[in-house]
DNA sequence: AATGGAAATGGTATTCATTTTCATATAGTG
DNA sequence: CACTATATGAAAATGAATACCATTTCCATT
């Protein structure tokens, strides 16, 4: 577990007070490229030797959400799925059904055709959510990386 | 409860046989302007006097899904919503937070951003979820249409 | 360094949408 | 009408997320 992003961690920290936990999660978060479940999150603290309780992890990523240092999706199972928000502003994400891995992606199109289109409806404070997913090159080209029955190989 | 969309009902339908309770969840469906959850559909048709198995409701979502015959869209607790797909193709929608009514949206530009981005990742066979949430003109003037505590009023 | 109270933690129980199971009923063909 | 693949649905299982609440910890203050 690296500590490359320290800056990082400290800019994104500061909620309420400093304890072990918090700090676990967002150290997992920050090593974590893509985008993670609570459970994986939980799973991943507990194997550091950190261990943070479920109830803490999920609380620790709503208040994350609600300060907007994470982005959020869900997969196919309705699951929430979490992101530290690479540059600082609410991003979205071309997500790679096979391997898992996640890039955001230019979208101020889109951001510009939502007030377009909130306008025009006569709507206030609209929001959005735009998820892509897709199979990415690399997966595309090596062997498949699950099997057809979901189980890694 | 109309029968004004025979037609699209039995456009809708040719999916195996022809049962009361396929067909019950197809008329709730068609009299539903805007989303609604498999747990209402169960509770409409229940209202009905026609009951549909909670099974059989989902069973049968899951066939206008697989079809293309609903859209779909996930509320705040991830619970999934359908409505009846209203020009045959493909939708996306812009829901009011309030009063809970939707209206598909002219979306052909997001379309087209999704199979650039697509390309440019060097991505097959993407997908896409794009929802759009806010205030309508009518919720924004009238009387809030549900209680601080979410409570109907 | 000691204190005290507000904030945070986490094991357990609960909730609730969705899925699975499987015995029974039905559609629709021959 | 009989027959069989298909459909139904009650009950149980699953699993993510939340509520509860006794215990622990942070940290400003003394």
């Amino acid at each position: 577990m690296s500590c490359r992003n320290a800056e990082q961690l400290a800019r994104a920290l500061p909620a309420g007070r400093r304890t072990r936990q918090r700090g676990a999660v967002l150290h997992v978060l920050l090593d974590c490229p893509d985008f993670v479940s609570a459970q994986q999150l939980h799973a991943l603290t507990t194997a550091d030797g950190i261990g943070v309780g479920l109830t803490t992890v999920y609380r620790t990523l709503r208040e994350l959400e609600a300060r907007g240092r994470v982005d959020v999706v869900r997969d196919d199972v309705g699951e929430r799925l979490y992101r530290i928000r690479p540059f600082g502003r609410h991003r979205h994400y071309l997500v790679c059904r096979a391997c898992g891995r996640s890039r955001p992606v230019e979208a101020d199109a889109v951001e510009a055709w939502v007030d377009l289109i909130g306008e025009a409806a006569g709507f206030d404070a609209v929001e959005h959510t735009v998820e892509l997913t897709g199979i990415c090159a690399t997966c595309r080209t090596d062997a498949p990386a699950v099997a057809d029955d979901g189980e890694p190989l």
